[in-house]
RNA sequence: UGGGGCGUGGGCAAGCGGUAAGCCACCGGUCUUUGACACCGGUUAUCGCAGGUUCGAAUCCUGCCGCCCCAGCCA
């Protein structure tokens, strides 16, 4: 049994092969990507399963990567997929390619022509297509599926040393014309493609397919449990006979288990989209902050705790499902909210003078860093004669609940005093320059006096020590829950969030700020999980990215 | 009668013959130097439908209905 409580079918499954001895007590997984396009989140889900497996029996898992498609796979993405792995938290066991197992897939095909289990075909990829019939009415036997064998021998080592043009031939594997599963129609086991593969180079010019390499690079590497998602279901008859073709090579084979995909509510994950959002730059590369993807999450400043966490808590089952957005968030808010900083940043400044506030005087407040975490300490802001607030925490002309700052309110300033305002400021046009404030010196350090309460606590920034940043708001990507479903002909692409990204500058944030360390994630008091950004923020331009926004009552009182 | 899957509250998801967990969301309230957090309480379930077996069915049987996947020399 595993040591936790995961109750899903597959770790039922697991249980029972354990029971039965089917592998002994070994439980072997694999996260087996090809390395044609970037690891998002629905990956992780199947990252976290396979390796949370090897974890809970004490197993192991390897990371191979799925490369028999060279013409489009390359090296950056088996670079990135490793460093993403890594970074949500895990380790393989062993790192293996399924381009390492092509000799003796090699080996294995030769073995199933002399057994008369598979022979060359010259049918074009339509003609293949044809003769494949369809979904209802079976499908009729290729011509040259009785050649001899010495014929199909000689064919495939011809195929192989490169005499015959691409798509000229394939290998197939002898199936059923008239199956239901048109996986076990003759499948194509080889076809040659003329291509550079970015780890075997040259070397070969005919490429085996999924279905012919998958299987057999789980038995080699000893797997136990393949899990693999529910289109490749019709697929296990096809895995399971190539393995048994292969039996006294094989003699226990592993068992193929698949469990549905993860869909993210506003957002998409099929590889196809994803690339096309990147390659016709609708979002600025694979970690733009508002993609799918790990490396996006990662630069939005998503944790790997959070993202593990979500994992756990959607569950793993085989119905087809759409997971909403907000328990990602949910996960997320948990795990920062115990470790992230508190800051104080002005995203939208307002100008507040303290009229009765000594000019040129500048005193220093000791503000609690983490109220959830003692061990985090405090630290010292500025504090003088003008600051800055945020504009959304001033009305003139305020509704009944609305509970900040207007003519004539006091409220307090978060560990500093409490002001009220006296005058509001305007320009020619009527519009709001600055607000004058009179102070209750002795609400120093932001405590009542005589008892009297404040309904708001305001964030501010002095305007003498600000610093300016840049700040990115993140929105979701698409404005529709489930956008990758096309419906009366509208592409997703069409369903984009015009409002997905705001980029503010000269924000006015506390001095401390600056100091903040690539990807150092805080929390902007009031406002949000905030990231110094990955790749742009520095202490010259510091820059940070909104994670998530905190909840927020009053934006659902006012309708915001 | 092509094959393979799946259907439990708004979203996930336990349950596997003994009378519907939990999480998210939502709605109230308490607390509060973050309208955050925390805490308390609440709402939504004829378990796709219809029959059947049984003392008893979400769980077993039968028949329907609905949704998803498969006709790449992609994975």
């Amino acid at each position: 049994m595993a040591e936790n409580e995961s109750s899903n079918f597959i770790y039922k499954f697991i249980d029972e092969d354990l029971e039965a001895k089917r592998w002994g007590e070994r439980v072997a997984t694999r996260f087996p990507p090809e390395p044609n396009g970037y690891l998002h989140i629905g990956h992780a889900k199947s990252i976290c399963l396979n390796f949370g497996i090897a974890r809970d029996y004490k197993g192991s898992c390897n990371l191979r990567f799925d490369d028999t498609n060279p013409a489009k796979e390359e090296q950056e993405y088996v670079d990135s997929i490793m460093e993403d792995v890594l970074w949500l938290g895990f380790k393989w066991d062993n790192l293996y390619f399924a381009s390492d197992y092509f000799d003796k897939l090699h080996d294995f095909a030769i073995k199933l022509i002399r057994e008369g289990k598979a022979y060359v075909c010259d049918l074009t990829a339509d003609e293949i297509r044809e003769y494949r019939g369809t979904l209802t009415t079976p499908g009729k036997e290729s011509p040259y599926r009785g050649r001899s064998v010495e014929e199909n021998l000689d064919l495939f080592y011809r195929m192989g040393k490169g005499e015959f043009p691409d798509g000229s031939r394939v290998l197939r594997a002898k199936g059923d014309m008239a199956s239901g599963n048109l996986n076990m129609r003759d499948p194509v086991m080889y076809r040659v493609l003329t291509a550079t593969h970015h780890r075997t180079g040259d070397k070969w010019c005919i490429y085996p397919m999924y279905d012919w390499a998958h299987g057999q690079s789980d038995a080699i590497e000893g797997i136990t449990h393949s899990i693999c998602t529910l289109e490749f279901e019709d697929h296990r008859p096809l895995y399971d006979w190539f393995l048994a073709q292969l039996g006294e090579e094989f003699p226990t084979p592993p068992r193929q288990i698949e469990f549905a995909r993860l869909n993210l509510s506003h957002t998409v994950l099929s590889k196809r989209k994803l690339i096309e959002l990147v390659k016709d730059s609708y979002v600025d590369g694979w970690d733009d902050p508002r993609m799918p993807t790990i490396s996006g999450f990662r630069r939005r400043g998503f944790t790997p705790e959070s993202i593990r966490d979500f994992a756990g808590r959607i569950g793993v089952a085989k119905k087809d499902s759409l997971v909403d957005y907000a328990l990602l968030e949910h996960c997320l808010r948990e795990d920062l909210n115990k470790r992230a900083e508190r800051r104080m940043a002005v995203l939208h400044p307002l100008k507040v003078v303290i009229t009765n506030y000594p000019e040129g005087e500048t005193e220093h407040f000791e503000c609690v860093n983490n109220p959830e975490d003692e061990s985090a300490g405090t630290r010292m802001v500025p504090f003088s004669r003008e600051l800055y607030i945020e504009r959304d925490d001033f009305m003139e002309d305020p509704p009944k609940k609305f509970f900040r700052l207007g003519p004539g309110r006091e409220v307090r300033l978060r560990s500093a005093y409490f002001i009220t305002c006296e005058k509001v400021v305007k320009d020619a046009d009527g519009e709001l320059v600055e607000l004058h404030c009179t102070y209750d010196p002795e609400s120093r350090g932001g405590a009542s006096p005589d008892g009297r309460k404040v309904k708001a606590t305001l964030h501010w920034v002095s305007a003498a020590h600000a610093v300016d940043a840049t700040v990115r708001l993140y929105d979701r990507l698409f404005t529709e829950e489930n956008p990758g479903v096309e419906k009366d002909g509208i592409s997703y692409l069409d369903k984009m969030n015009p409002d997905s990204l705001t980029e503010l500058e000269g924000c006015k944030v506390e001095p401390s700020l600056s100091k903040l360390s690539p990807e150092e994630r805080v929390q902007f008091e009031r406002l949000g999980y905030f990231v110094a950004d990955r790749r742009e923020h520095s202490a010259e331009k510091p820059t940070f990215n909104r994670v998530t926004t905190l909840r927020d009552a009053w934006a659902k009182i006012s309708g915001k």
